[in-house]
DNA sequence: CATGAATGAGTCTTCATTCAT
DNA sequence: GATGAATGAAGACTCATTCAT
């Protein structure tokens, strides 16, 4: 139930209308699991519908094709978990707090980012692997990200250069680094060597270090 | 012709045997091609077949099934290139050296793989996507690194330790932030805009000097 | 409402009982347009919901199976249409007057099919593709004109017969001959080619002289 | 053999070339069969291979679609058998002949087209019954009228309306008479009574007349 | 060695029909 | 009466794989 409730409330289409069937909460539940299990392509309809526990028939009631399903698993995952959980509690969380440091922004960031990967680390595969064969999906991220995270993060960077804090390499040089460093944590941490143990606390303060210590003006 | 032999070579079961046919070499190029392009899973043998110009029939009689074929582009390219590549050319290029610093080090080690990766962009490719999916291939590349690049690598690091040069971080975060940095760049260069207009040569700079100074130490 | 009122007249079981809800004849509205439009077996019940504004499930409440919406379209074209309006109106019209000759029973005959088939185009399209696949609708069909056309018609030829207008050919070869040449113009003229210009008073009296020499004695 | 020889001979491409198989012949023996008994829509392909006794993937192995197939069965009745047999053994038979009188010709045409219809009938009943549904069918179908029936077709009208044998109606009129009279005959025949006992030489002559009759200059 | 026709299990999708609300 | 979510059987079509030539 509880389980229910975020995918439900991740993906349905807004807040306010939307009340999705329990049928169609376990097929988007059934959908992502076995997605990111097994990848999109490798994934059948009929598998889905298995372990939904739902006739195959009712899947295509919903989503009119195997795409839509994907989509609808993937775009929300954008729009409503990047836009809006940036824009709204992430960035209130991370932007719209007056930080005293980049080093401070940072922490933020990497905690916020990282428990929200922890949270939805099925749908975030998803969205990995499939970013690259479907243009709906890569076009939706790239509007996405411009259109909500650069320009606030732009912002965030051309601060603490003002301030002295941070080099005064070009903006997006630094945005890049520091997002492919915080990245590269994520994706070694949590998909190619998951099962390895880590004190995430140390390793989030190491890579916080080493940005900071990459970035610093001196 | 050259663009043939190169592929023949890359991917030949070892350099002494191994005389590719004709065929074979067509079958591998169409089968790397479309892997690349749309994914092992939605690419059918039949595409490969007609993109190759052989039977259907053909490329079951050089691989088993379509996943041997996968396989037999994707393992030769850990053992064979980044193995002996690694071992022989790369290593010769970047390991063997004597450098005089890590800074050099870097330098050597993320122009190799810079061109190697611009040269075979299709198979990193293919080799990033089905990472996820097919145990052997994960193995494989873990064996490949742990057993060649991993230990070579750590030697390395503390070389430029025990000189002072960098800071004395566990040497798995070392590699790991060395890794995910310069891999963070060629993901951002080759994958995820590519079609930016790129200065390489600044870039890579940048790219070294912001890792030296995450390392250096002070 | 005025369009709405024919064919719920016409198809409605009989003229007493038979309250068709608004509901219903827009089913069948629906029906009629899209079976004669792309043919029964490709016609799906949830199309004709559509177009006709109701929900799936209403279809089904008023007609158990989509045979018996075929049918309760087919057959009242037939008994309704065919046998009363015959029997009656067209009977009336046609059989119950006195002709001063077998051309004049021609022309009110023609006439008046005329009307009819312009007016009921798609039903007359539909029972005319089904007619092949129905067993029910042949028989019906059979059924209605051996009763109630058949025994009018050849009374009608052997009057003219007797009157010693028109040649001593059997009788169903009469009826058969007035029956296909007039059919044929029909079928050229509405379904092979429809959007040709018709004058449509010529050619009807074109049609009815090349009936009258073909059949008048001599 | 000998039945599977003609249906080979006349569906094939052309003479030339067009070796089908030996299973190639059964598909589309099956499926003449059965779109002829249940209608195209109606048919499924696994109830085609079931009948030609392959596997279902056999059928689309050679037609694309389960419209390829139905294509594949009808455009050559019309391109193979409409036109050439027309145009070279009918014509020769019907049209190059020098007909002594409008009444031999007609009774050559009739003849001719008994018999080929008696033979061609499921061919004929998926022709007519497929034709109202598919554009491309229509097409071809008029294409072939028009460039190699109606020409010459016009030019035997008007010879033998110089002669002063036949009335000056319009020669578009009188073809349409013509064939109109005929194809009612053969629907009636064929399609709506098949069962009725014909006396088929003498339903012939009868019709021969009665459209000499109506034709006839007076 | 190479071919390509043949296979049949499996894919996505449609559809007539049912039934709880 | 009306709805529309749910069904599951069936539909067209695909595909990896085999095998006779």
């Amino acid at each position: 139930m509880d389980e229910q409730q975020w995918i439900a409330n991740l993906l349905k289409e807004n807040d306010r209308d939307a009340k999705l069937t329990e049928k169609q909460i376990k097929i988007l539940q059934a959908a992502v699991e076995t997605f990111a299990e097994k990848g999109y392509a490798s994934t059948s309809t009929s598998e889905i519908a298995k372990k939904a526990g739902v006739a195959e028939g009712t899947i295509f009631r919903h989503y009119k094709t195997k795409k839509d399903l994907l989509l609808a698993i993937v775009i929300p995952t954008l729009t409503k978990v990047i836009v809006p959980t940036v824009a709204k509690e992430f960035a209130k969380d991370v932007f719209e707090n007056q930080y005293e440091s980049y080093e401070d922004f940072l922490r933020a960031l990497i905690k916020n980012r990282y428990h929200f990967i922890k949270k939805n680390l099925p749908l975030v595969r998803i969205f990995w692997q499939e970013f690259a064969f479907h243009p709906e999906i890569k076009e939706e991220f790239q509007k996405a990200f411009t259109e909500n995270v650069y320009q606030r993060f732009k912002e965030m960077v051309e601060q603490f250069q003002e301030k002295g804090e941070i080099v005064e390499l070009p903006t997006a040089s630094i945005i890049r680094m520091t997002i492919t460093t915080i990245g590269g944590f994520f994706l070694t941490r949590f998909v190619i060597m998951p099962e390895h143990e880590w004190d995430d606390e140390v390793e989030i303060e190491r890579t916080i270090q080493f940005l900071m210590n990459g970035l610093r003006k001196r």
